[in-house]
DNA sequence: AAACAAACCAACCGCCTGTCC
DNA sequence: GGGACAGGCGGTTGGTTTGTT
């Protein structure tokens, strides 16, 4: 037996929230700002439990949140970021400000996932179909994607972020826009800002580790391969040194806490924009229904 | 036009973690 | 140390919308 559920009181109410409870609740975070959920219903008069307040505030009242079709980019981020961090999607929406980790689990278990199960089903159709004795640890590091394949079906994504929702979510929006002048004149910078920068940065780390522990790997069966020549061994060693470096780097970040640096954004950005373009463009280009059309063959 | 199926997503549930006493 | 509690998180549900027959 676990603790009762806290929305079990009678005369708590569920299901979807009003325009006039979500006015009642931004005005009470207005007055009082966010936090201390345990008092909110008593105080506000909502008859909500604290958690569904919170959930509504977070989910989306809370200014600045970003509703509607993802983009490209942002599927990027979240097609990267899921592979790297696993379905971890506070983590994943940390490095997606806007959007809220609600949000981006409903949009990968709705579009993404569908989308990577065709494109990976295409792949592999792909790999059987051309000659898989010629394939070599170089089209591991470099993917192995039908891209070319997937270009030339002419197609386009658009039509799959097509979607748009005519419920209450669109009052909500406008309820956030009256909030904007609030949140102008709100501290910038809190202890919950220098969790996030803390937590940004042990993905970071544990994303870069990721990558070099993957470098390395591919090194190391190249060199059990005995099929690597001087000059490719003074790579290798550098794929080495550049690991350990970076573990003492880590180290040390991680012994100054909140004191470090957010982490560097723009080289997340880099890998994706550079080390995956062929991958990225291929998967952004191919919908669900392309993919279908593709594997009837 | 009606019935049904599929897709979508807001909200809920229950577990986990951190904090306080 | 450990119990109680609040907040955070991810999985799941179920109501609504959209598409198909």
């Amino acid at each position: 037996m676990g603790r009762p559920p806290c929305c079990d009181k009678a005369g708590i109410k569920k299901g979807p929230w009003t325009p006039e409870e979500d006015i009642i609740l931004v005005s009470y975070v207005q007055e009082h700002g966010p936090g201390n959920w345990r008092l909110v219903p008593t105080n506000s008069g909502l008859m909500r439990c604290s958690k569904s307040c919170r959930l509504r505030w977070t989910n989306y009242l809370r200014p600045g949140i970003k509703r509607g079709n993802f983009n490209s980019h942002e599927e990027e981020i979240i097609i990267q970021l899921q592979a790297l961090l696993g379905n971890r999607w506070a983590a994943i929406a940390s490095y997606l400000p806007q959007r809220t980790d609600n949000d981006i689990k409903n949009y990968w278990n709705t579009h993404l996932k569908k989308k990577i199960k065709t494109f990976q089903a295409a792949r592999s159709n792909y790999i059987t179909s051309s000659d898989s004795a010629s394939s070599t640890i170089q089209e591991r590091v470099h993917g192995g994607y039908p891209t070319e394949e997937i270009r030339n079906s002419g197609t386009s994504n658009s039509h799959i972020l097509a979607h748009s929702s005519s419920t209450y979510a669109s009052s909500a929006e406008n309820i956030t826009r009256l909030l904007e002048g609030w949140m102008r004149s709100s501290p910038s910078h809190t202890l919950s800002d220098e969790k996030l920068q803390h937590q940004r940065i042990n993905n970071y780390n544990s994303f870069i580790m990721n990558q070099l522990n993957f470098n390395v790997e591919i090194n190391s069966q190249l060199l059990l391969e005995d099929s690597v020549t001087g000059l490719d061994k003074t790579a290798m060693d550098s794929v080495f040194e550049e690991k350990k470096q970076f573990e003492m780097v880590a180290s040390d970040q991680n012994k100054l806490g909140s004191q470090s640096q957010q982490p560097p954004m723009f080289m997340l950005e880099k890998w994706f924009l550079e080390e995956n373009t062929g991958l990225m463009d291929a998967f952004l280009e191919l919908s669900a229904a392309d993919c279908c059309s593709e594997l009837m063959f």
